[in-house]
DNA sequence: GCCATTAGTATCGACTCGCTACTATATCAA
DNA sequence: TTGATATAGTAGCGAGTCGATACTAATGGC
């Protein structure tokens, strides 16, 4: 039987529509995408290799992207200390303040009733663990809702890379996440 | 106040995953788009303005698109008589083949329960609809819902553009709709 | 017949994309 | 300790999208 496309194909088009309008301020929607998911990761989680599994493209690509960003001003990069092959990647003020900007697809979701937007990120978000899970991809969710997080400690603790958390990061999304 | 992304974020997010698996056959996941428009769109919709104004492009990519997707054997140009400076593509059969073919995110959403798949595709069609209305974009709703559709010949009537519809062309978009 | 409009296209520079090949660091085992 | 192997990041290739601009050709109003 052919397989129905219908709802994909909304999604595919909404998306190219919102592209349209990702062009302002320099950046293409790509490097748009990637700012905003290193604005929600947590320290662990910014590496190329981790916005690349986010994303669903390679590490190569995304490696020009993000070294992008840091030649416009909205990025910068960090070596880590435990592991020197790894780079960590962080906003600038630059980068912060873009991914705050007004979006015509955002005000057009806003304005729908409260209850339709709760069903349509309901159903959102269980295509994406079917998806995901049949892609064999990690989670990607926040350390508040990990098996690993220790919310007792002041701003919480991560007990599978024993190690506190800074204030604000139990609400940032990280690679290692594991549903509790 | 900053406004909310999260929805938006997951629908580029979904739309970027199908993306990566949009590449089968020697097509591109935009390449892909313009098929399955031109798939579900009838005779006087499918110019290379049209399929930009449906996937919110321009004239100029969207024509070296269907150029490509001609050469590789997936549509055929077909110049219209009525006016010589607009052309209408059609798929071929390879083309007809592969819009048909299956998808992982359409099997995701269509292994969801039947009122989660309803719920997300109204809520996907509001955001669109008033998404559109923000651009001044058109509705591209189909023959049978529209104001100028007549169904009371054979196969239905336009109005409009006073002429019959081929069999089957009723369930297909159309650049002129309006809404009933 | 003139002129503004429309449809399609060519071309430019920037960039994504998958891919392959390479370097540097890390890890593990003999 | 010394390989062997895995992992993180990158460079470079060719195809193609993307916005932008500048063109040609056909149309339609006056």
């Amino acid at each position: 039987m052919k397989p129905d496309h219908g709802i994909r194909i909304l999604i595919n088009r909404l998306a190219r529509i919102d592209s349209a309008a990702g062009w302002a301020g320099g950046l293409n929607p790509t490097q748009r995408a990637a700012l905003e998911y290193l604005s929600e990761a947590n320290q662990f989680s910014r590496s190329p290799s981790h916005v690349a599994d986010y994303l669903g493209t390679t590490r190569g690509t995304m490696s020009q992207t993000l070294k992008a960003l840091v030649r416009k001003g909205y990025a910068a990069e960090h070596r880590q200390k435990s592991d020197q092959r790894s780079i960590s990647y962080e906003l600038t003020e630059a980068g912060a303040a873009a991914v705050t900007e007004p979006n015509p697809i955002a005000d057009a979701i806003g304005s729908l009733p409260a209850s339709v937007q709760a069903a349509l990120k309901e159903g959102l978000l269980q295509s994406l663990r079917l998806a995901l899970a049949a892609n064999g991809g990690q989670s990607f969710g926040k350390c508040k809702t990990c098996a690993y997080h220790d919310a007792a400690s002041e701003s919480g603790f991560c007990t599978l890379l024993g190690l506190g958390l800074e204030p604000g990061e139990s609400d940032k999304i990280c690679v290692e996440h594991k549903e509790a």
